[in-house]
DNA sequence: AAGTGGTCTAGACCACAAT
DNA sequence: TTGTGGTCTAGACCACTTT
């Protein structure tokens, strides 16, 4: 059991992968708790600062989580599908709800969101697939979404601010048949769709937004909507959790001469 | 400059922010140094511990990399697009290249790739997606690519043994025309993909193939190919360095009536 | 009151690469 | 040889929740 002297491994690593060992072979299930940290101490006859610091590797890997005070905890993982495909689908009609309230509510869990419309200067990344100059004012809609009371993803959608001026869009409402059906009454439907997935760890913000447990990565979608002209008319912009979301889409084949 | 005594943060937060603060701001810009610990012990008054700690923050965020026993860097970022929708694309003749090769010499990088076949018992999530029972036999070719001398991306492609077994693909080679062909050529034309996408932490196997610094989280893409009958005929398992990819495709509305 | 983890200190020794 | 960060120890005090 005592772990010490090996060949020239750090006694935090080999605490780290005994554990993680534990954890994968199921001496150790999600949910369970890990010995406390005096325990561990002793078990590995090292100093305290010690299994910290290889409890430390394994909350950085996101296998475990601390509740604190009550000790470390193997995580659990459960997370949801995310179809970038269902914004161009067409939905029923339900009145006071989105894409995303009809998606998850069809899969009986309690979903919510908060909105907030204000007009800004185009950050840089936006203005760029806007087409647009820096410092341009876009209307942008943002929006945190819950499923049965946890935060589970941001999504700020931009529009050039001509557009949508004076439009549902500026409400700061949930729009029944969506922002792009909206934009399609306007004059601005599109038909084509840039996705760009960026996958990185959160900013503080973002922790802070999401409730974000340590060794959380986040999925940074970026969905640039264009008109049949070629016009950009939309970014929207969504943060995923890494351990709430699975991103998922299907492909054809594209009509290719031979080969 | 005194960064001590505030509400009630950490003097690790207050540390970790302040130098933050400065790699937004442009104070430390990519690829600078940060001043040493001891410097940092003596302009917060604090002890090299707390500073270490706060560093660590900046490192699990992947903002900072430690260059032993250099110093501890601004991180520099310089991520590759990666199209899923590439390996449906017509692509040119070029022997003894694949689509990743073509993609990437496309761009002036130098590339390369270590191949190994091998014959499995599937694993669960492979054997899963190929409709098989549990510890059936599946050919895996092995690839590890390399980008200026750099490991890019992992991908494990498995595939039926009875569909591949003689073929071209258990041959640890490239394959000029792609393994899509073959398999066509075998009488397996996919014409379908779903695709799944996870955002998580890497293993330490994943660390130390793909030499990935801490704080780096990765894109988990798996890929399962179908036939027009239905039959799922490969899985695809690619493993993204969140620090050296964009994942990009583009969307097409799908043919909708009315709304 | 007891027990958990969170933070911090002070000091020690080590490995490694540049000088 | 020097200076960097990496590891480890021993001990202290704190905050929070449960008992």
């Amino acid at each position: 059991m005592a772990v010490r002297k090996l060949g020239r491994t750090p006694y935090k690593q080999q605490i780290a992968d005994d554990l993680r060992e534990q954890i994968a072979d199921g001496s150790l299930s999600p949910g369970d708790q890990l010995p406390t940290e005096a325990e561990l101490e002793k078990r590995y006859g090292v100093a305290r600062g010690t299994v910290r610091q290889g409890i430390e590797i394994l909350i950085n890997e996101g296998l475990v989580v601390s509740a604190r005070p009550k000790g470390h905890f193997v995580r659990e993982r459960k997370p949801m599908v995310f179809r970038p495909q269902a914004e161009f689908r067409p939905r029923p009609y339900t009145p006071e709800m989105d894409a995303f309230m009809t998606e998850s509510s069809a899969d009986g869990r309690e979903a919510r969101q908060t909105i907030e419309v204000s007009i800004v200067e185009a950050p840089a990344e936006v203005a760029k697939r806007l087409q647009l100059d820096a410092g341009q004012l876009v209307a942008v809609r943002r929006r945190v979404r819950f499923l049965d009371g946890e935060p589970f993803n941001i999504n700020d959608s931009y529009f050039p601010l001509d557009l949508v001026q004076d439009s549902e869009i500026m409400r700061p409402q949930n729009i029944t048949q969506g922002a792009n059906e909206v934009l399609a009454d306007l004059g601005y439907r599109q038909v084509r769709a840039l996705d760009e997935l960026y996958v990185r760890m959160p900013t503080p913000e973002e922790v802070k937004r999401l409730d974000l447990s340590p060794g959380t990565p986040v999925g940074y979608h970026v969905c640039t909507g264009f008109t049949e002209e070629g016009k950009a008319v939309r970014v929207a912009v969504t943060v995923l959790p890494g351990d709430r979301h699975v991103v998922s889409y299907e492909r054809r084949r594209e009509t290719d001469p031979a080969s």
